[in-house]
DNA sequence: CGGTACGTTGAGTCATATCAACCATAGTGG
DNA sequence: CCACTATGGTTGATATGACTCAACGTACCG
C-alpha cells in the first residue's frame, strides 16, 4: 500500500518556512530530517487506523487524507480533511492514547513520519514551536465546537449547503468553478452527518433552485451567497 | 455580579500538586501568586461571552461552570463543564482570537484569573508545562470529536441516556444515587441537542422502564447497565 | 399577589431515515 | 469477449422520530 521513498529533503521542502516549522533552528531540523521516514500512499490506502498506538505524527506533504470516526453501527464520522502542510495524529502522541481516529487517503500522498520522541523533544525545548502546536490544536478544537453547535442545531439542508461553502473555502475550485475536492455522496453524507439518499435529494434540490450544477462528482457553485443564506452563515 | 476575593494562597491551593501545575517551579508559582486575580462568581452569572477579547484565562478552584455556544436562532449549545482544577477560556488566549464560546456559573464559583502574558511565559519557558497543557487540550478535542460523531449518528433517546451516564461520571451522585449536577429540563436539552419537550418526553420514558427515577430536577440513576446499553455504550 | 421561569402533556406536522428497486460503470476472471 | 461482481448513484414509497405550537400546571420570589 505504501512505498518508502526518502527523497524529501528537510532544508528544501516548503513546509520548512511555514506553519509550525518556521521557528525551529537548524539544529532541529536536522533532526527531523535524520529521524523521519518519508512515505507514499495510494489512494484508498490507510495511514492508522482508530485503536492504533502510533510511534509518531505524520506530516501531509502531498495529497489529501480524511480522518474519520467510526460509529457504532460502522458508519464513518468525517471529522476533518488534512492537506499539505497539515499534521495528522499528533493527539494520540501527545496524550499517549490509542488512536481514536482513522485516516484514508482520498488523493495519493506523501507523507513525512516523524517519531513521538522528536516531537515530545521539541515541545519541551522550542517554546516557540510548543505555542504554535497549540495555537494549531487550539484551532482544530474551536473548529470542532462549532461542528458539534451546527450538526446539533442546524437542519441536514443547511448543513450541506454549508459544507459545500467549506469545500470550496478549504481546497478551492478549478477554472471552471468546479470543486477541486471530489467526494463521493456517502463521503459527503458523512460529512453532514446523515443518509446518503438525503444528499443526493438535496444536492438536486440544489441543482434546481440553480445553486449549483452537478456533474457525477464534479459539484460547481453557481450561486455562493444563495448557499451561504440557506446555511446561515 | 463577582468580587475579588483576594484570599486564595497559591502555595496552600489544592491544584498546586494537580493537573497542569505540578511542574512549575517555585518561581513560577510565585509569578502566578502575584499577578492571579481571585474572584467570585455567583449562580447564574457570566464570566465571560462569545467575541469577547481575552486578558488571560481561568482555572476553577471551586464551583461548576457551563461552557457554550449560542446557535443563530440563540438556541445554547453545550460544549462541555468546567469544574475545580479544570481551566476556560485558554483556547482564545492561545490562538489570540476573540472567544468563541461563553461561560455561565450553575454553582457559585471561585476562579482564579491568570494574565495571558504568564500563559504564554509558562509555555515558553516550562517544556513539561507546554506538554501537560497540550495533553488536556489534546483531551479535549478528542472529547469534541466523539461528541461530534455522537450527535450525527445517535438518536435523541441514546444521547440523551449517554449524557445522563457522562454526568454522572464527571460529577458523580450522592448517597441516594442522586446525579450531583442539578440541571434544568432546557440545559439538558442543550446539551443532548435537541428540543426541551423531547428530554421531558425521553426522562419520563426512561421512568416508566424503571431505568432511573425523577423528582424535579433530581434524577437518580437506577439502572446504568440499561441506560448504558440505550446508549451503545 | 402577580410575575417569571420552569415543567408537562397533547396534537399535528414535517424533515429525514429506511427500505427497495433499478441503472451505470468499471474491473475481474474464466 | 462475455458474464459476473462490486461500487456508486438515483428515485419512489413509506415510516417515524423529533420539532413546533399551544395550553396549562407549578413553584418560587419580591
Amino acid at each position: 500500500m505504501n512505498d518508502s521513498t526518502d527523497h524529501i529533503s528537510c532544508d528544501s521542502c516548503f513546509l520548512r518556512t511555514h506553519y509550525l516549522f518556521r521557528h525551529l533552528n537548524d539544529d532541529e531540523i536536522q533532526n527531523i530530517a535524520i529521524n523521519k521516514i518519508t512515505e507514499f500512499y495510494k489512494r484508498g490506502s490507510i495511514i492508522y487506523q482508530e485503536g492504533n498506538r502510533m510511534k509518531g505524527f505524520f506530516c501531509v506533504h502531498k495529497g489529501i487524507i480524511k480522518i474519520y470516526k467510526t460509529g457504532f453501527d460502522g458508519k464513518e464520522q468525517i471529522i476533518r480533511f488534512a492537506k499539505p502542510g497539515d499534521i495528522i495524529g499528533y493527539r494520540s502522541v501527545l496524550s499517549n492514547e490509542p488512536a481514536c481516529t482513522s485516516t484514508k487517503v482520498l488523493e495519493n500522498s506523501i507523507v513525512c513520519h516523524i517519531p513521538s520522541s522528536t516531537l515530545f523533544h521539541l515541545v519541551r525545548h522550542n517554546g516557540e514551536f510548543a505555542l504554535e502546536l497549540m495555537k494549531l490544536i487550539c484551532k482544530e478544537l474551536g473548529e470542532a465546537n462549532s461542528y458539534i453547535t451546527d450538526i446539533a442545531q442546524k437542519t441536514v439542508r443547511e448543513r450541506l449547503a454549508e459544507t459545500l461553502i467549506h469545500l470550496e473555502e478549504e481546497f478551492g475550485s478549478d477554472e471552471e468553478g468546479i470543486l477541486q475536492l471530489l467526494l463521493t455522496r456517502e463521503e459527503l453524507s458523512n460529512i453532514v452527518g446523515t443518509a446518503t439518499e438525503s444528499v443526493i435529494r438535496l444536492l438536486s434540490e440544489f441543482k434546481s433552485e440553480q445553486l449549483i450544477e452537478l456533474n457525477g462528482r464534479k459539484i460547481k457553485i453557481l450561486n455562493r451567497p444563495g448557499l451561504k443564506i440557506i446555511a446561515n452563515i
